[in-house]
DNA sequence: GACCAGGCACATC
DNA sequence: GATGTGCATGGT
């Protein structure tokens, strides 16, 4: 697909959504730490367990970095136990914040700013930071123009022709990077709005109607 | 009881 | 570079 068209139907795609969902206000006013520990918490899990791992954390007052660093791998894991797989958790989290002390002076802001890429670079470096953790802190927590691509984005984007099968995280990103202006704000809700009609109408073939996409060329076989 | 959820690291080919 | 596997909980 050449690039303008590819851009034309994201936009498209785009309107379509905010036209029937509106805005969705994801991730909003919380803390960068807390979105960051959201962030690292919520792999391969549903969110709702996330609340209650988030919730155990604020309880043991330990929302923060400092309070972060001073618990034990073992204590992490038993309040973050609801989120699941909370050893390997537990240890990510802790690599970050190890990270934060040691390279950047406990700053988030210093981990997170300046160029972008380079930015991304350095969260891909820790260990337990993948594609898609580090590219939901640099948008949620950072407020950087960073498509976040998830497992709903990529199966979106399959049925309507706009990738290839099989296509890899980054081709997925660079689409939306390139056919979109870089705004935050806008890469936030646009994700949003892809999880919400995913939740709602790619579940089942029988989903499919009254899905605000249904107009476009699609294949809900895919 | 199977299957999924706002993935990642690691091993293997 | 692509594919397979372990991690582990709570909801449907």
């Amino acid at each position: 697909m050449k690039p303008s068209i590819a851009a034309r139907n994201l936009r498209d795609m785009y309107r379509r959504l905010l036209r029937a969902y509106g805005l969705q206000d994801w991730w909003p006013a919380r803390t960068p730490t807390e979105i960051v520990v959201g962030a690292i918490l919520t792999q391969n899990t549903a969110w709702t367990n996330v609340q209650r791992a988030i919730a155990n954390l604020r309880q043991a007052r330990a929302l923060s970095w400092k309070a972060l660093r001073d618990l034990s791998e073992a204590e992490l894991a038993e309040l973050i136990r609801p989120s699941g797989t909370y050893r390997v958790k537990a240890a990510r989290l802790l690599a970050f914040v190890a990270t934060l002390g040691h390279e950047h002076g406990g700053s988030l802001e210093s981990l997170l700013d300046g160029d972008l890429e380079a930015a991304r670079r350095r969260l891909l470096a820790i260990h337990g930071v993948g594609r898609e953790t580090a590219d939901a802190i640099l948008l949620y927590a950072a407020n950087r123009p960073t498509f976040v691509v998830d497992a709903y984005t990529k199966r979106i984007l399959r049925r309507h022709h706009m990738i290839e099968a099989g296509a890899d995280y980054e081709s997925v990103r660079e689409l939306f990077q390139i056919s979109l202006p870089a705004d935050a704000a806008l890469f936030n809700e646009y994700h949003a709005l892809l999880v919400a009609v995913a939740k709602k109408h790619c579940r089942s073939r029988a989903a499919c109607d009254g899905c605000p996409l249904a107009a476009l060329p699609h294949d809900a076989s895919l």
